[in-house]
DNA sequence: AACATATTTAACCATTTGGTTAAACTTATA
DNA sequence: TATAAGTTTAACCAAATGGTTAAATATGTT
């Protein structure tokens, strides 16, 4: 295991990251971050002027890492419930990856201060789905449904069980390496859901 | 419209309630419940002791108020599809005149200090749920599935537009009766792919 | 070494916030 | 009407919090 030492902003972006996504921006202090970065809080005003800045220097950083991933997939030349299988594989690998970015992020555009945030959002992305699925309808390879209400649910059981985390963690008395298992069965579970739904 | 006086402990249950499914329990200010109550923070205080005694009394009186009715629906004799379908129905209603609910919810249960708030919620129900489904599966009537994964997608499907509201606002560019349609169409949607995947 | 620049810190400040106190006002009842 | 109990308020308090300042310490450059 080698050390990498990482320089002091990376160090308080790591930690502002953490407490962010665990207590929420009004649930985080400036002194938390500080502590979990090993620094003091002066410091942290020095390195990004403001709590708001800081958040949204986070904030970026995760929707950037996360979304541009996702895009590719919808260019490829396959039928269109390949490409939503192939969404659901990545996405659910992501969300493993970063557990509680869907909440904070929901949290944010929800956040009578942050709503501008929602600009930040990748929402041309559902845009191309919907094209896609049209033009799939046209040669008849899909059911006729609202592309709209399928983009929702399809979101919808994906990020579901990661806000509820706790709670199925609770009902089925599992940790933290059980509850990805049962993601991981999910993928599949869900692929087979969408198959049910779209195929004609 | 007849004016009901209601008494200052039912106008501060109503304020709280207000500002708490607004702002969440970090971002809400006890000065801000008194103005909306219309009295002083002092009183709030006589009446309620403490933030965390007044945000229990509100979490327990919405729960109280949500949950219950949900319950009922899964005794009745019928096939376990039509069961869902009047479940659909029901939450969708519930979340409609509700909206906020599911974000306060999970909030509330991922909140570090508030985590024991996940012995309050019916987790009963889900249960019930599953064991009205291998009854079903035994008769041959639905499709082999995970229960456990079919409820979640299902609560998935019903709560995500209500989280993702403000993104799906402005991707729609949408008000609040649009968004209300939608959730009335959806409620068709979501049983027929529930049928689609439920039917052998 | 000398100088400038970047980094780090302790001490401090103003505001916000949850909560308290003591006094005043209502209301009902003996 | 006197008294007790419940209700309401203004003023206050201590702690927490985001943010600032000025001085000290490294680091790099000439």
């Amino acid at each position: 295991m080698t050390e990498i030492e990482l320089s002091t902003e990376e160090k308080i972006l790591k930690a502002a990251e953490e407490v962010f996504m665990r207590d929420g921006y009004d649930g985080s202090r400036m002194q938390d971050i500080a502590d979990v970065a090993g620094i003091n809080k002066a410091l942290l005003h020095y390195y990004f002027r403001s709590k708001d800045k800081l958040f949204e220097k986070v904030f970026d950083a995760k929707i950037q890492s996360f979304f541009p991933k996702m895009g590719e997939k919808f260019s490829q030349d396959i039928p269109f419930v390949d490409k939503i299988h192939i969404f659901i594989e990545g996405y659910m690998d992501l969300l493993l990856k970063n557990p509680y970015l869907p909440l904070f992020v929901l949290n944010t555009v929800n956040n009578k201060d942050k709503s501008a945030f929602i600009k930040k959002l990748p929402i041309e992305l559902s845009r191309q789905v919907a094209q896609s699925y049209y033009v799939e309808f046209k040669k008849g390879n899909v059911r006729e449904l609202n592309p709209a209400q399928f983009i929702m649910s399809l979101m919808g059981m994906c990020i579901f069980p990661f806000l509820a985390k706790p709670i199925l963690l609770d009902m089925f008395k599992a940790d933290n390496d059980t509850f990805d298992k049962l993601m991981e069965e999910r993928i599949q579970e869900l692929k087979h859901y969408v198959t049910l739904i779209l195929t004609p």
